[in-house]
DNA sequence: ATGAAAGCGCTAACAA
DNA sequence: TTGTTAGCGCTTTCAT
């Protein structure tokens, strides 16, 4: 062995930074000692304070989060797995998962897995690997198996969107259904007396809520719902151009239309003025998730807001919870819901 | 001592999680053979492999990447310091990062700053902590001094965006001034010949660069530049419709504008139809970044694609090839140049 | 081709 | 109030 360093092995570290053993030579204590100036899980007399953290100035300490991690076994990260950041919605997740987690001391690692099932499972695979103390889990299409390596490792995990619980798994979502039937009911009472509904091509997932919705607020306010103001298209602009192109060829066309979100509520407004109609005056025009184009085109569009944020700020809370063992009973569901953002399409 | 685990301390980890020395046990070998077995760093037989793996797979082993890096003295994670994820600049440049970082086994974690002085140097803080193996920090009002530690610490740092090189700190940004000469050139080639610039409130950063490209273009293509020509306003949908108003009522209006951004162009489109104006017919413009909007209002945007997600690439590059020593030598600065998108505005 | 043992930087018993 | 010691899970000399 090579003692060529002080007493007891108080040597810089690779990259020069300083260690815990560094502070408690120059405060002249033990190691233990600085650990507890820092995080305060045992007094220390205040003179002894002052000269630990005049090392800690001096010397540019900086604790080690791995080696602290490694040792309790907790990691102060979580793990964020999504589809693509680069879908607007995401990042407002995850800046709502931040607005909890980082005040909480825990930072997020990201990672996209393309809504593919394999780069999903390594993903998972690595988030075990990278000890994070939770998961906030963003898919759809996903097996309940794929969990379970997370769940065995006993690692908290929340499923944002989609809709069936997993076992073991929280899940926090928009209020769809509230949402949609929030929307038809402010098109009701602004008059308007026969709603369309332009939906994608399948009646699933959460378009499938929001149709739902439509018809409760129908039904509630004692309208029946006509079957042809119901139109299948593609969610997209031209899908939902041609979606209302269709509905207003009706012999009795509708006077508002909501669409299943804010691409095609773009293209509803394109197929409206196409023919000459004003929107909302001949038509009025609702949309889904107020993206930022939701603002910026002519006419702006009315649409129920996507509470990403909101949604971000639950699963952290939700994870936090689980973490600290405060919640430790059965899966939760938690439903954010929706808020109207009123412009000049209705 | 507690001898009431298997005969050198075998056992299940916390949370269950198996450790390498089970998977040895298992596999009848011991924990260096299943290390060298996993990361081939010394040769070991096919059979023994076999073995290992087979263990593995049988119990679900993964390794605690946490104990590796505090062995190995690297974390496999670089820190993303930015502003805010929910700026749609970031997320690309993010998934930039991503796509040249997750091959190479690293992962990312983020940190949003909000622009603050005080958090950017927190964040650093946290990433010195977190032992991360490079980072990426974009941010324009910092002084050299913020990245000290970082950089005492031996910790590679790209900065994005900005123009002054710091000592130590490699740069990636985008040819502000090259693009603005492309979108100016395109214009002449489409034969406008007044072609004004609006741009921010004061001629610094990426504006005046812009400035500066567009007035060369002009100048290279033989044209004087007027400066009334040049508007000053506010970065806003609102400044853009000002400026160009402003422009409109010159003696001698101009037949095409170019946009220090996007939103300002949108509101140059809206003060132009406003007036009567055909865009591009009576009035060309131009914009600047190729936010999602552009392509969504009418008439779509014509406009120079800020390139987000090579800008993450490359800093990602560079990034590993300082990690890895490949490269070593004073501070580099990569330029990369924006994507002219052709639409029906110019 | 394989093992034993030391140690990355920290915290938590256990002692004093 | 403080220190000593062991060990988190892994990789890496050094030995065989």
């Amino acid at each position: 062995m090579r003692w060529d360093r002080g007493e007891g092995a108080q040597v810089a570290s690779r990259g020069g930074r300083p260690r815990i053993g560094q502070v408690a030579a120059l405060a002249g204590v033990s190691a233990t000692t600085v650990s507890h100036a820092l995080n305060g899980r045992r007094p220390v007399s205040e003179a002894t304070r002052r000269r630990v953290l005049d090392a800690i100035e001096q010397l540019g300490y900086r604790p080690n989060v791995v080696a602290r991690g490694l040792r309790a076994g907790r990691s102060l990260t979580i793990g964020l797995v999504i589809p693509d950041i680069t879908n607007p919605f995401y990042p407002v997740l995850a800046r709502g998962l931040q607005d909890v987690l980082g005040p909480a001391g825990y930072d997020e690692i990201v990672t996209n897995t393309n809504g593919e099932r394999d780069l999903e499972r390594h993903a998972l695979d690595k988030m075990i690997s990278r000890q994070v103390d939770g998961i906030a889990f963003a898919v759809f299409h996903t097996h309940a198996d794929d969990l379970r390596p997370v769940i065995d490792a006993g690692i908290p995990v929340v499923r944002l969107g989609g809709r069936q619980a997993l076992p073991g798994v929280d899940l926090v979502h928009s209020d769809d259904e509230g949402s949609a039937a929030e929307a038809a009911r402010y098109l009701l009472r602004g008059g308007f007396r026969r709603i369309a509904f332009v939906c994608g091509p399948a009646a699933e997932g959460p378009a499938a809520e929001r149709v739902a919705g439509y018809r409760a607020a129908l039904a509630e306010a004692g309208f029946a719902v006509d079957p042809e103001l119901i139109a299948h298209t593609e969610f997209s602009r031209a899908g939902g151009a041609e979606g209302v192109g269709r509905l207003l060829e009706l012999p009795d066309p509708p006077d508002a239309v909501m669409c299943a979100n804010d691409m095609m509520a773009i293209g509803a407004v394109d197929a409206a003025r196409e023919r000459g109609l004003r929107v909302p005056g001949d038509l009025a025009v609702m949309g889904f998730d107020d993206i930022e184009a939701a603002s910026l085109v002519t006419p702006q569009l009315t649409t129920m807001a996507n509470p990403a944020r909101e949604i971000g700020r639950a699963c952290a809370r939700l994870l936090l919870e689980r973490i600290s063992g405060t919640v430790t009973g059965p899966s939760t569901e938690v439903i954010i819901p929706a808020r109207l953002v009123r412009r000049q399409s209705a």
